[in-house]
Parts: structure tokens; C-alpha cells; sequence
DNA sequence: ACCATTATTTAACTTTTGGTCAATAGGTCA
DNA sequence: TGACCTATTGACCAAAAGTTAAATAATGGT
């Protein structure tokens, strides 16, 4: 264990291999510090899960584990700052006037929409702390659905009928929904398989690859909801 | 806390309203005994994740947690017996052949090994102990996924081919196998809604309607492949 | 009924880990 | 430079949790 933990000691305080000690060990302002533990911590618990131990936390950052309570108060209140921030700093309101926008087609919207949900929403922090959340005590699992329940289904639902020439007044149906959650779980799961069970699906510098998956998918939801719901 | 563990207190020597002692504390047999500790352990590290305390699992069971250490050398051990069993008793071999089966279409196959993979792999056990597993070390998650793409997946891009007219001896292409993977994931995403982040997708009694999601979601994309890759 | 076997418990040990607090020392300002 | 402020540390605590060893008590065979 030595091994690993030596790999993260401090990058403040270095000692060169010459042995000469590099002191640095410099007092950062309470603001700057508590951003940069925010920071790492949401890192650090997306990785270890929520059960991560202070200490190894701390070790990343070069101090003691001591430090991190003249800045949070618990550990669990530190956990309730790291959902925070990752909910709040996730969710664009902009993908609603996005949905609304009259100027696109339904096509348009489902592929800039859901082109940009995956740079968004299917990154390491945010797909492992979803779930790690989900797995637990819903903490955030349920807020974010709640937010997609209410904010972006019926809006994709309204745009999948528009596709198709129906009437967009009544309420959604269970079974449009279902197929809408096909699309959408298809595609999360993109980001599952990425940092949940570490596959390489295509390079991250092929944008345009993931461009094509995504535009695959639309078309075939669009063009099939077309022809369920006739 | 008391009022929850009570609630898991032992079945076997139980105190009725009277107040009076029903004693019936027996010594298993060893087989049967670490059946019995796998089989909780199972559920347990479902529930809890791996992190679980094995004086809780052992609570549940009615005995001391040290009684462990007569059947597992250690708690890790344990686990990896879990991750063997869960992993083991949830893939069934039959899947390959009624993928190959000749009396069988394409579309016949698809919705009868969905309808199967759906009730076997998508149970509260597997799913959360596979993305446990992914979360942490990838244990059983990389030896499932292998069995998927050596065994299943091949398979069902050459059904696909099959319905769509198409030739089935070139090696499946990175966008067929990708557009295969939206309809595995959004199915595979059914189980996640509901063992992770707790929703009620549909009755557990309609298993129509699970059906009808199923057959609507791979009608999609037969249809959608021939559109596709003509 | 007795004995050997072994399932099960009791007690204790060790390490881990969240948390406290007094002491230290870097930085700033007069 | 000296004094104050506070970021940072080191020593320590208590509870949690994995592990061990000896003691106890069912069970089955003779």
C-alpha cells in the first residue's frame, strides 16, 4: 500500500531527488483552498465512491485530513456540497429553449439536444456520482430524474409527435414513454459502459463518431415512433 | 438504528408475545449452512454494496459474525464467492442456441431473448451487484461483458443481417454494433431505473406490458437497421 | 449414556477512520 | 520588526469493523 499512496504525496512540498527539501508549503486563502478540496473531492468520491476515506483524500492534496474541518464541518456535509455542486453545475436550462425553439425541426432538436446531454451528463464525475447516489440514498438520482421527468420528457414527447403529425395536447402515454426512455437509456448507457465498466467505446477524439451513434438512434426512434403510433 | 436491526432478528430462535422462549437454536450442517450465508450474502451485498459490515449481514441470519470465519476465510473471500455465484447462476448457455435456432425469425429471436435476458439478468441481484462490481474492480463486469461480445453479440448482428437481406459472413461493423448496443442498453437501462434509482417502472404483476416494450423497442430497431445499413 | 466432533459463541485484539483540540507557523499590517 | 490572524499540523480519542483464539454446546455415532 505504500507503493500507491506514495504516488500521491504532495504537490506542494516536493523533495527532489537529490534529497534537498523544496519547502513551498504555502497558506492558500479560504476561499481558493475550499474550492480546490470541492474540487478534488468531487474527483476523488466519483472515483472511490462515497466510503472514500478522508485521509486518502487529503493525501492527494498535499495535506492533513485535520484540514478539511476548517472547512466543512462533517464529512457528510462535505458529501452534500460535492452532490451540490455536481447537480447544479450539470443541469443547462438552456436544453429546455433548446426543445422550444421554433426555428428547428424535431430531428434537429432530438440530435443537438442529445449530442449535447452526452458531453454534459455522460462524464466520469457525474455518471459514477449519479449512480453512486442512486445506490445509495437517491440523493441526487431523484432530483436529477425529477428535473428530466418535468422539464425535458414532455418536451421530447411533444417533439417525437410533432415528428409524426399528431396532436401534441393530450398527456403522454405510458407506452410513448417507455419508447422514449429506449432512446434515452440507450444512450446513457453510453456513458455507463464508459466509466462504469471502463470500455473503450471509440476514441474521445472522435467526436463525429459519437455524432453518428447519436444520429443513428434519433433517426430510428423518430422514424419508428412514426410507425408505432401511427 | 435498534428499531431497524430488530427488525432483522433471528428466525430461528424467535420470542413470541408471551414472553416465553422458543429455543430451537440448531447447529446446521456445513453445506447447508454456507448455502444459507451465501444466499444472504448475496442479497446483502446487493443492498449494501461490498463495503457492507459483516456483523449486519450476520444479524440478519441470526447468528454472530465471527461464524463467518468458519465457513470464509475472510470477508473478501466471501465477496468473491458472491461475485462467482451471482455471476455463474445468472448467464444461461441456452441464450446461444435459441439465438441459433433455424425454426426461429430474426424478429421471433430477438423478442424471446430479450423477453429472457430481461427476467434473468434484470433482478435486483445482478444488477446492482454488477454495477458494484464495475464501480470498484470490474470483477464480474469484464467476465460479462466478455460472454456478451464473444456470445451473444456476434449472434445478434448476424439475425440482424438476416432480416435485412443482407450477407452475414463479414465481421459485424463498429456502427451496427453500436446501433445493437442502443437497443441493449435502453433495456438493460429498464433494470437500472429500477433496482438503482428506485423507480416503479410498471407493475411487477403486468409482465405484458414489459412485453410490449420489449417487442416495440426491437421491432424499432429491426426496422430501423434495414433503413440503416441498406 | 457417553464421547468425539464441530457448529457456534464470547472475549479480545488490531486497524481503520471520522472527529476534536491545542499547538505551530505562514502571511499581513502597523 | 513585532503582533495579530488564521491556515495548517500533530497528538489523540472513540467507535467501527475485520480477524483470531479459546470456550461452549449441539449433534451423531457407539
Amino acid at each position: 500500500m505504500r507503493l500507491i499512496e506514495d504516488s500521491f504525496s504532495s504537490s506542494d512540498s516536493a523533495e527532489n531527488s537529490a534529497g534537498t527539501m523544496t519547502p513551498a508549503k504555502r497558506r492558500m486563502n479560504t476561499v481558493e483552498r475550499k474550492r480546490q478540496i470541492l474540487d478534488r473531492a468531487i474527483q476523488f468520491f466519483a472515483k472511490h465512491g462515497m466510503d472514500g476515506q478522508l485521509r486518502n483524500l487529503t493525501k492527494e492534496l498535499g495535506v492533513t485530513h485535520t484540514l478539511l474541518y476548517h472547512y466543512f464541518p462533517t464529512k457528510d456535509a462535505l458529501i452534500q456540497e460535492v452532490y451540490k455542486e455536481v447537480f447544479e453545475s450539470r443541469w443547462k436550462p438552456e436544453w429546455e429553449a433548446l426543445l422550444d425553439d421554433e426555428r428547428l425541426t424535431p430531428e434537429e432538436k432530438f440530435n443537438a439536444f442529445y449530442l449535447d446531454y452526452t458531453n454534459t451528463v455522460l462524464t466520469y464525475d457525474f455518471v459514477r456520482i449519479l449512480i453512486f447516489s442512486g445506490l445509495s440514498d437517491h440523493s441526487i438520482s431523484d432530483r436529477f430524474f425529477e428535473l428530466l421527468r418535468v422539464r425535458l420528457l414532455p418536451r421530447l414527447i411533444r417533439e417525437t409527435r410533432k415528428y409524426c403529425n399528431r396532436s401534441t395536447t393530450s398527456k403522454p402515454t405510458q407506452r410513448e414513454l417507455e419508447f422514449l426512455m429506449g432512446l434515452h437509456g440507450g444512450i446513457f448507457y453510453i456513458g455507463m459502459r464508459r466509466w462504469i465498466y471502463g470500455q473503450a467505446i471509440y476514441a474521445v477524439e472522435s467526436p463525429n463518431t459519437e455524432q453518428e451513434i447519436i444520429r443513428d438512434r434519433v433517426q430510428s426512434y423518430l422514424q419508428s415512433a412514426n410507425s408505432l403510433f401511427a
